[in-house]
DNA sequence: GGCTTACGTTAGCAGACACTAACGTAAGCC
DNA sequence: GGCTTACGTTAGTGTCTGCTAACGTAAGCC
């Protein structure tokens, strides 16, 4: 262990790989503060409902967002929770690169020298 | 603007996009801590020299690693920087889903059910 | 100049993925 | 029961992407 990936890198996986894809991010800004049915969600884009509709079951599947049933409709909500897994991962990168801060400087003219 | 993607989210695009890649997340973490010759990174994984210098090449175009030649060799260092963009974008998702947060224990309870 | 070391780059291929079109299903109305 | 609405699911397709193998290149040694 260590060098594999940790049972706790799933859940980021699945939230990153859901992430990478645009129109999902679209999607999940879109329900962020408001709560939508599919066809709502489908409406303000210019591709097929099916194709919303299975952006829909990755982001749930990846616990990105929630559904609630209401007669025919699903109504679709962002779940923040759910990006806590990636958060971590971010944060784990920050706090162990303080201890390597002194070398930041030359590194930045690494970055900067490089074309 | 608002409903289309702004254009600060290019950067978030990239980064994420280098980051959904599980041995790209790998190599990050090794050169967090640990400033690595290319040559050193490839030794730890089971795949061609090739196919790690290319993993460098996305992680550099994104940001994310830093590159410092020293003779023939080439060394690499984590740059945690190149993560803030994506850091800002999980943050949004956090802030707004705070003025929703009454509506979030409707919608727990929808992913629960969900089987 | 020739050799080795340590890389990146390119061509070509196999698998993954987002999409459309067609079909299946459950709820509500008549 | 039959119809419509509002969805998800499946089959099939074009495109992207991570990989290997082969080649190109720059630095250091003799």
């Amino acid at each position: 262990m260590g060098l594999s990936a940790s049972a706790h890198d799933e859940a980021t996986e699945v939230a990153l790989r859901a992430l990478v894809e645009p129109r999902r991010r679209a999607i999940l800004r879109l329900v962020v503060d408001t709560e939508l049915a599919a066809g709502e969600i489908a409406e303000r884009f210019e591709v097929t409902r099916s194709a919303v509709s299975q952006h829909l079951t990755v982001l749930k599947s990846a616990g990105l967002v929630t559904e609630r049933r209401e007669g025919t409709r699903r109504l679709y909500r962002a779940r923040p929770a759910g990006l806590a897994g990636l958060r971590e991962f971010l944060d784990g990168m920050w706090v162990t690169s303080l201890d390597t801060a002194r070398g930041m400087v030359e590194a930045e003219r690494g970055i900067n020298d490089g074309a």
